[in-house]
DNA sequence: TATGAATGAGAGTTCATTCAT
DNA sequence: AATGAATGAACTCTCATTCAT
């Protein structure tokens, strides 16, 4: 007699956050309506709104979320006991992987940002600003010691990696002829090559 | 007396589409009505719908306009006669300083591509296809001739590039440290290092 | 086959003025829906935010209507050729009959008004003051002649006088014992003995 | 630590009779929600429900709380052994007095009557009439023996009274130019007046 | 070639009330 | 005596599109 629904047995919030993940990588922030998310979670909307104050706090849920997760595995590996050069491979390929696996959250991440209020993307805007600068940090650590060339300034080439991992969410699939850790070696391995003296 | 408004003495299409692209990337094409957008053109709903069949209309024009645009420059890079690693990095480098200078058409292509209709998305697709598929033979041909390392799949270095170009509009403004000249050349240059056998 | 409708002939903008009046009246501005506006006039709700752009507009709307009528009659009665005590004498029963004449917009005037928004209130209350003080100058003309008791400040005397019309939506229904005449003949009476030296 | 609530150790009934009485005069009846009520309060909805059947309830006992008062008073005034003239007089200047003790009462009265259901309306109106009635009996006994003018009828002279009574809630500001006691001695003098023969 | 009034479906949000605990 | 999660209906307002002129 059920209808298929998030996350059947979990706590309200969750079954939320959950079904509005989905929805918004697979219609856009916009295209979706809170009464779809209601009734992909299985609620109603009087709860959704008894938990959350708006379709915004929604997504900004879903942004803090996967921001916190990336930050602390980032730390983990620049913070790790190994050569320079090692550590930012591990943590170049390792974000590769991460966003692989959450690539709904990457979609969204990419795509609905600027349906952020100003406040709250600030807030979020952030959040990335600590997570680029460590690592620039890694990367400039690499040029001062001579492991990396100083050619290019340390802040585009971040962006020329993250660049390539946010484009993810549009051309990668699973299933496809590279799996996610093929595909992580290989970016890493370009970044690192450009980075060769 | 009268109102600043989007192209004041241009034929009224081009009005539209000027004012669209703005307001596109400005606010996202759900966020933009109609209403706004024959306002920024200085004309009336009826006239929009005389030239365009809908709003989604509109938004696959910005995507025609700036998809032909860049096939064509990157067909001239091409099929230059020069060396295949100055064809690259011409190509490169120029695709950067086309997408700083239409920044616009370049956040809303990679934001609203998903609001198409799946035949037009299909559409876009297809062209998108061939843009990436004459920039990976570029690749293929210095990977045959030994002046590319053969160690990544040139699809994948494609997305690499390409990653970085579309990131673009996330963080570059005029008026930066850098000009679009120097991003260009930094970003090139990163490719070609990264392609050293 | 057609619903009743409030003025089935009249410009939408009218229909909707009039529906929205009574139904104001009788239920309150809060308790009526603009669902119940619309179906009353017998036009959709996209029509009415064509003409109005919200709900409150519509009572501002009402608001002003009554405003300017009554402005206009003060005036002309203030202004007339006769003794102090004639025009007083006038002006005070035609507020009472105009007000009888108009018991809905008297209704939602001294229930609706804290409904709109800071600065419509203010506009409102600006025209009001305006009114006030017209009926004011003609209390003092008399005070300073001699004709009228400056026992009490005109300011109180004119509130004292504006209450019990105000009152009279609370009170008053046609088909009672006294005809709107006889009403505004015994306050207007009630006014002038209390200013007599 | 804790935050500021009405009547912080009075109990619980009392909190909510006091909170909602602010809340209703500042922004109305349909305008306050059950939530900003407890909140007020300091303490849940639960707690509400469990002393009051409903929102309207609570809005019944504003209007009994100072029905009851108001009567009181008047019965002792009206009651007194002193000659009509002043019965009336010290009548009509005591409800001046004890409204703009109350002012919120009063404001909450002549807004949101119309809020009630029909039954509780009818009850509160029964009450109202009864005062309304031993006001009037005052008049008409000095209207029997001589001492007022019978030109208008008693009723008609209480809502005249009334009415600027009703209109306090309107205009009067505590800290303006006149003490409480002197727009209630203004007031009872224009009625007096107003009755001299 | 262009107008703008009108449609109608659907959006996000609020809220008084209930009930298992 | 009191909690607070959950309901479900109703709310105001928006919008792309149509069509008579």
């Amino acid at each position: 007699m059920a209808k298929a629904m998030e996350g059947d047995g979990a706590p309200v919030p969750q079954r939320l956050l959950a079904a509005a993940t989905r929805l918004f990588a697979e219609q856009g922030y916009d295209r979706t309506s809170v009464q779809e998310i209601v009734e992909a979670a299985g609620v109603t909307k009087g709860a959704l709104y008894h938990y959350f104050g708006s379709k915004e706090d929604l997504l900004q849920e879903v942004y803090a979320r996967v921001l916190r997760l990336q930050q602390e595995r980032l730390d983990a590996y620049a913070n790790a006991d190994a050569p320079i050069e090692q550590r930012l491979r591990d943590a170049a390929a390792d974000v590769v992987v991460t966003t692989i696996d959450n690539l709904d959250d990457a979609a969204i991440f990419f795509r609905s940002m600027h349906h952020l209020s100003p406040e709250k993307n600030k807030q979020v805007r952030l959040e990335r600003r600590r997570y680029h600068e460590r690592f620039r940090a890694l990367i400039e650590e690499g040029q001062r010691t001579g492991v990396f060339s100083p050619a290019t300034p340390a802040d585009l080439v971040v962006d020329y990696h993250f660049g390539s991992v946010h484009h993810l969410s549009t051309w990668y699939r699973p299933g496809g002829p590279l799996s996610r850790q093929e595909v992580a070696d290989h970016l890493a391995d370009l970044l690192l090559r450009a980075l060769r003296p």
